[in-house]
DNA sequence: GCCGTTTTCGGCCCGACTGTTTTCAGTCG
């Protein structure tokens, strides 16, 4: 079972609960949990076997057992028993916005409704608003709310997220009253995929700049305006978030509305330990028992993040690593990682031109890099068997390396490589001999075909990959595409370890709706010592500029400069290359 | 239920907005 799948149990258990009625502490505890075996870097079975299930963080006596039940028969007597007592859509009410454990549990009590379609017709013929505690305008946002869930559901990806928050903040910065403006949130942190838009304004006369904003065509529906704070929808009912503070309170608001929300929580915990108290509007001594009421120390500290985090004896830490994965513990220690920067970047090792699948001709494309300033590229097209990409043959590769050769010789500023994304074929072969791989400059390897039931599964064809003499880089390993599939079946921690052991470097696929290897594999892949390729994937030249986005994803795996092969200059990679190919031959 | 440079009990982040609540609970960030 994968942690995931062990998570979403927690997930249910704590919900079912919840809507039971327990609340405090002990709640807290099984979302903890949860939350902490989504993010454990190893599967939970394997920590299992060893036997060090009450060390990963939030998991006690209790828990360990549950996990133990769960791993060996999928289920546990706790969340059977829940399951058995509460219909299961329920949890599907409190998908509406509003419509919280209290309200979804007096509902299913005194309605019997416990799923979208009940709810709406209660909200439609007034037995809704008859509760109590109910009126019409609640009953009135349940069915807008309900609207929304229907049309809205998941994430969006970060490509999308970012031009539609600059927007907005160019709008926001129109405000003559506004002094300065930030996105926040998890597209701040540099997230794949966001749930909604976090924006700040610094400003001394927040609720006109905040009634201006709410007033915008842009604003399909308001859903809470206040003096601090504003929620809107926008078209295809995106929500978006604005928080407006005085300048005085960005810093310590920046930091309070990046997050995350578990970064935020012991960020204040560390602050009450010393005594003081950390919210969005600054660092204060926390008002001790014989202090006068009223006379309230004033902010500590509030000019930037870094003085906030100074001042609770942390080392800046960057927004992609605000997640409590260690990071706190790092900064505490001087220990957090020099992350790498677009600006370390200097080539591109896996691109398409129009030989393939791509638009461009290598020229195009390499003209573009130049104009990037990068000093090389590799051209990666698909190799032979990949038909519905036009994959090439040996000897259309043969003909394609005279043209690059004649492009090399032209003198641009950018050196292109001869290279080839080689499908890694269902029987685990790859597909273009060794000869002719032997003649290239770079080997990127590839799965874009499903594994077959009697061949190697992924993992066997990936790490045979990795073990091939010839092959540089293995390319989108996971094979997820973002909100539409999910990673294939992969053992990564086995990908990992052949790839440290043959010196073979990982892909971080660039292009926004990959993004893979994901952020928690790259972390692990480093930590293992295994080199990265940051690569966009182009199938046109101005995909090249997605660079940026895989590089604020490295950045989230805690990669490091000395990590990313392209940022090595081109005499260090092609000396990498040698040596990788001496050791492994 | 978890956890420990306040260690095995007594804490557990902190604040904004809304509706119908006559004094604040519920929900959300
Ligand atoms: N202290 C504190 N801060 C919170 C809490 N919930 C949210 N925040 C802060 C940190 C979040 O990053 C920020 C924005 O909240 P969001 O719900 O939009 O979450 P975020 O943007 O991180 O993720 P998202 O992609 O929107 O799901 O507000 C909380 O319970 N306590
Ligand atoms: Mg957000
Ligand atoms: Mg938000
Ligand atoms: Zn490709």
């Amino acid at each position: 079972m994968t942690n995931a799948e062990l998570a979403a149990r927690f997930h249910e258990m704590a919900a079912l609960l919840e809507l039971k009625g327990l609340a405090g502490f002990k709640l807290r505890a099984y979302q903890r949990a949860a939350q902490s075996i989504e993010e454990h870097p190893e599967p939970l079975s394997e920590v299992h076997r060893r036997g060090g299930l009450e060390t990963v963080r939030g998991i006690g006596e209790s828990f360990a057992r549950k996990i133990e039940e769960i791993l060996q028969t999928g289920t546990c007597r706790l969340l059977e028993e829940l399951r058995a007592e509460l219909p299961p859509a329920i949890l599907q009410l409190m998908r509406v916005p509003g419509v919280g454990p209290k309200s979804a549990a007096m509902i299913w009590r005194e309605l019997g409704v416990s799923d979208l379609d009940g709810l709406e017709d209660a909200a439609g013929d007034g037995r809704l608003a008859a509760l109590r505690g109910w009126g019409s305008k609640r009953a009135a946002a349940v069915l807008a709310g309900i609207e929304g869930v229907r049309r809205w559901g998941g994430r969006t990806p970060i490509a999308t997220a970012l031009p539609l928050a600059q927007g907005l903040l160019s709008v926001l910065r129109g405000h003559v009253g506004v002094v300065a403006a930030a996105y926040a949130g998890s597209l701040r942190r540099g997230l794949e995929t966001v749930g909604d838009l976090d924006l700040l304004v610094s400003t001394l006369r927040p609720r006109e700049v905040l009634d201006a904003f709410a007033a915008g065509p842009f604003v399909s529906e308001v859903l809470a305006l206040g003096d601090t704070k504003a929620s809107v929808r926008v078209r295809d009912g995106f929500q978006v978030d604005v928080r407006a503070v005085a300048p005085e309170q960005y810093a310590a608001a920046l930091l309070y509305f990046t997050g995350s929300k578990e970064h935020n929580v012991r960020l204040r915990e560390l602050a009450k330990s010393r005594g003081l108290r950390l919210n969005e509007y600054g660092l204060t001594c926390l008002p001790g028992a014989e202090d006068p009421p009223g006379l309230e120390a004033p902010p500590l500290a509030a000019r930037s993040e870094a003085e906030l985090y100074a001042a609770l004896g942390l080392e800046y830490i960057p927004p992609e690593l605000r997640e409590d994965t260690g990071e706190i513990e790092a900064a505490a220690g001087s220990r957090l990682p020099e992350l790498v920067d677009p600006a370390d970047i200097r080539g591109d090792l896996h691109t398409h031109t129009d030989w393939s699948d791509g638009r461009d001709p290598a020229a195009v494309l390499a003209g573009a890099a130049a104009a990037r300033g990068l000093e090389y590229l590799a051209i990666t097209d698909h190799s032979r068997s990949l038909a519905f990409a036009r994959g090439l043959t040996s000897e259309r590769l043969a003909s394609q390396a005279e043209d690059i050769d004649a492009l090399n010789r032209g003198g641009g500023r950018c050196r292109i490589l001869r290279g080839c994304e080689v499908e890694v074929l269902a029987g685990g072969e790859l597909d273009l001999p060794d000869e002719v791989l032997r003649r290239l400059d770079w080997v990127v390897a590839a799965v874009h075909t499903p594994s077959r039931r009697d061949g190697p599964d992924l993992t066997a064809r990936l790490v045979g990959a990795a073990r091939h003499p010839l092959v540089d880089v293995i390319a989108h390993p996971t094979g997820r595409i973002i909100g539409a599939r999910q990673p294939y079946e992969l053992d990564s921690e086995a990908l990992i370890a052949a790839a440290a052991e043959t010196g073979t470097a990982l892909e971080l696929n660039a292009s926004p709706h990959r993004l893979d290897v994901p952020p928690p594999m790259a972390r692990r892949a480093v930590g293992a010592g295994v080199k990265i390729a940051i690569s966009t994937d182009a199938h046109d030249h101005r995909n090249l500029g997605d660079m940026e986005m895989g590089v604020w994803s490295a950045r989230r795996g805690w990669v490091r400069r000395e990590d990313v092969l392209n940022a090595l200059s081109l005499e260090q990679l092609l000396e990498w290359r040698r040596r990788r190919l001496a050791r492994s031959r």
